[in-house]
DNA sequence: CGCGACGTTGATTTGCCTCAACGATTGTGG
DNA sequence: CCACAATCGTTGAGGCAAATCAACGTCGCG
């Protein structure tokens, strides 16, 4: 696992041994069966966390207690409810695993204290952040389209990395258009 | 202006006089009348910008040459088309001005130059940016609201720093609904 | 085997768009 | 300083994309 990480921190800054040794250090290994919550609405999010294995979404419920699904998450992946872990707020979403997933964590103050050893986790961060901005834009580009068909047809790409993992009805929550609906634009192709 | 960067920087990160003209030698100021654009579709955005003063939009122009919103900018704020200024790809989007506005830019090369001078600028912007991802979740948010009546209340709040200053169909082209609908949405309060 | 989870289909309804037209402002050049 | 042209918000008629609701078939799993 610590190889992994330092393979994927290297795409963006390289780093040496030592420098992942300490960084792994503040880190703990967690592992959630599938279905379960990594975090709940109301709770405030106290990690940001790198998915080693597995598959997580974020999703809400709204007031008529339909979810909708903002992200999914893979292997590769840091991710944290950023409002909550930033802000320290209650969250507003929930995160659950959909496949046995094991995550390596890190904490606020660890995370600070990692950022004053090695400031070039800083730099890292920011890279990493960048793209993740980057990626919602382009989900959110994706969503402007006029119509469902178009979005659809413009996900399909991005999704093959989880169309073979995740249900349907639950690409339908990312597209934010109802399973029906879904299967109807499939059949049209 | 000077100082207005450096009150704004502070928020964040503390920085003394000397490092603040340091990285005011990295940046240019520049004046566009309203309408003028900071950068059009196809050309690579080249710089990140500080408006001192004036009020940005930036927009896409559809297939149908039907032009949605995606972002306003306002005083005190860094922007930039990030998929275009990280990755160096030819913009998907038009940066305007609305007002006369004037603004701060620093080129990619000397925001480099100016993270290696002043570290502590890598810290700042990695907090900058949280918090803009953590306003463009929050957009998301409200844009996945089932009705656009919800979508229109729900950002209410946040539009009134704008619509004073912005013709009400660009309010809608923000929202994602024709003038029309948000003039009906208007009227039933 | 029986139950729950999932995908599909069809009938009906509705939120929102399109198109067109009309006042009310604003502003601009002659 | 007025006249004419844009620009902007509103209203109404008509239409369509996509939601809702309900029912059914299939598959995999305990």
């Amino acid at each position: 696992m610590k190889k992994q990480l330092h393979t994927y921190l290297n795409r963006y800054v390289s780093f040496s041994e030592e420098e992942i040794n300490l960084f792994y250090s503040y880190l703990t290994v967690q592992t959630f069966q599938k279905k379960e919550f990594l975090l709940k609405e109301g709770e405030v999010c106290k990690v940001k966390f790198f998915i080693i294995k597995g598959l997580i979404r974020i999703f809400k419920i709204d007031d008529k207690g339909h979810e909708s699904i903002i992200h999914f998450g893979i292997e590769n992946w840091w991710m944290t409810n950023m409002q909550s872990f930033v802000n320290e707020e209650p969250s507003l979403v929930y995160v659950q695993a959909l496949e046995e997933t094991t995550i390596l964590t890190i904490s606020k103050v660890n995370l600070e204290k990692a950022y004053a050893a090695i400031p070039k986790l800083e730099r890292a961060f920011r890279i990493i952040i960048e793209k993740m901005f980057i990626a919602i834009e382009r989900k959110n580009e994706h969503y402007s389209k006029m119509t469902s068909k178009e979005r659809y047809l413009g996900f399909i790409d991005e999704l093959k990395a989880f169309s073979q993992r995740v249900p349907q009805y639950m690409i339908a929550s990312y597209l934010d258009i109802t399973p029906e609906y879904l299967s109807e634009l499939r059949k049209n192709k």
